[in-house]
DNA sequence: TCAATAGTGTCTATTAGACAGTATACC
DNA sequence: GGTATACTGTCTAATAGACACTATTGA
């Protein structure tokens, strides 16, 4: 073991373990966040009657701000993270648990946030975490520092791209408003993608440019969620955690198209999740919500991939 | 503006922020480490002379610890990022320059570890970076908390999978080896990937199971990042941040076996990459290094993309 | 019968993958 | 000529995408 080994001071581990003092390193420390995106697909109206697809919505959960900074703009839920009683993930589960009523839901880590500036109290660092529900299990509550909760169609469009050469390598920019419509409240926050390529090498880099009536950086990490669930509805299950446990081709295809914005057709979407990778598989219930002629009831085959081992 | 709302107590933000008092919260607040995973290709003795691909191996930088704790144990290069003055990002560049000679190379953002007891000290964050880099600019350097500073090659090994049915689900582990070799140093880190399907939710945990030779959790996150680096050089550019500017198509083929592990043929690459995709073009240059007959050399063609927009 | 959505089948273009065959150098 | 690696072309199977067609119900 290394039990033994002596650092330059001459102090075996135990020795230095008990001299390390957590108080001596206070003004280098940091105040951590856990930020949850909770993204959910539901009737633009939140009404469970329309039987029109079209309706049909991607939303994310926002709380309004009960104290400064950023009072009365809208967040993400979230809050600090107990040091020593818990991790950034439990954290979150937490403050799930206190905004919505859910239990084993799909989370996954999405991205540190730490600008110097980000934050006018002091340099605090986000974690946030990408969570997808159904619509079984989202009631939502404001927490204690939240005025409201509410759940907000959200929708990326791109503004504007400047592209320009240089020796060896271009300079894209690519404005993106973050906009988020709840009724009559509607959030259009402004960030600008900057990707630099010079012969091999390409960086891209978030801007916030306007943050609107969105705290914080909250509009770079919630691209960033719509980027990965983007990608990941392509080769991944996680649009099911969209979707009911029973549903519709054309119910599945519609969270395709909300979350991918690509227009293919629903029969090519039937033959590609059910046909060519069995990802779902019929049940014997039918609905006859949409139509006349009843439509089969499919649920996610989970042994889809066990080819990958 | 918001400035003129009032708070719960009466206070106006700018009330707010002079009240705030970021020494209070001491008790509760993190250091925070930036780490950072860079990987290469080279020759497994470290030298140029080879002109056999197949002594080709994937390597990361990792240096030796000089003090507690997990003294003399080998672990990712980084260090405490400094509060208000820098960010993760920023950190990790600091810590590129400090370890290796580099400039602009590939570098993103991988995973934030912050497990309660992932440090003996107290409860530490780490935000890890992952850089790719080529032979040209990765001289490593030992810095001043480390005795040595050192390319090992990395593979992964899967030893046994586990997977037990349950009631509308299953559960599957999975135990990894990470394998580090440098010369007559054999460092084998095991890890176990836990992916538990009930119903709907699939929730996957990665666990150390032996750390072997290396440091914390830092198995983990280089399990992470070959997950990474795998899944990106399908869809993205970045394995040619592990090639010189100018390279034969068998080199580059190389690189895609090191970070896939996949078994195509070199004929089909160049279709893909080249005819396909249009990732790489020729130039006027020729290498003889591996063959009687002069191969051509290429490079990536920063262009490949510009239909994305 | 029609209307409306569910579901099947078919055609084409592209891509993945296997692999035969040709090319260009040095000996 | 032989040898070694570079490069091209061809075949097949799988997939993506467009879209015509059939099916099943209620009115």
């Amino acid at each position: 073991m290394t039990k033994e080994i002596m650092n330059e001071l001459g102090q075996t581990e135990k020795e230095f373990l008990n001299a390390y003092n957590t108080e001596k390193y206070n003004a280098t420390k940091f105040s951590v966040t856990s930020d949850c995106l909770i993204f959910t697909v539901e009737n633009a109206d939140g009404k469970e009657e329309s039987i029109d697809l079209d309706d049909k919505r991607l939303k994310i959960a926002l709380i309004q701000r009960a104290n400064h900074p950023h009072i009365d703009k809208w967040a993400l839920p979230g809050g600090f993270v107990n040091k020593g009683r818990e991790t950034s993930l439990e954290a979150a589960k937490r403050e799930l648990g206190e905004e919505t009523e859910i239990s084993g839901i799909y989370l996954e880590q999405l991205y540190t946030l730490d600008d110097i500036e980000r934050d006018q109290r002091d340099h605090i660092i986000s974690v946030s975490y990408m969570s997808l529900v159904d619509k079984i299990e989202k009631e939502l509550r404001a927490g204690s520092d939240a005025k409201k909760a509410e759940w907000f169609e959200v929708e990326r469009k791109v503004t504007q791209i400047n592209k320009s050469i240089i020796e060896n390598g271009f300079i894209r920019e690519k404005f993106i408003d973050i906009v988020l419509i709840k009724e009559d409240i509607k959030i259009i926050s402004k960030i600008k993608e900057v990707t630099a390529v010079k012969n091999r090498a390409r960086r891209t880099k978030l801007e916030l440019v306007n943050r609107g009536g969105l705290a914080f950086d909250h509009a770079i990490v919630i691209n960033l969620a719509l980027d990965r669930i983007k990608n990941k509805v392509e080769y991944t299950d996680i649009m099911f955690n969209l979707l009911p446990e029973y549903f519709t081709i054309a119910e599945a295809y519609k969270v395709y198209q909300l979350t991918t914005n690509k227009n293919d057709t629903v029969q090519n979407f039937r033959k590609k999740f059910k046909n060519v990778r069995k990802m779902i598989i019929e049940t014997d219930k039918t609905t006859k919500k949409y139509s006349p002629r009843p439509a089969k009831l499919y649920k996610l085959n989970i042994h889809w991939d066990d080819h990958e081992g």
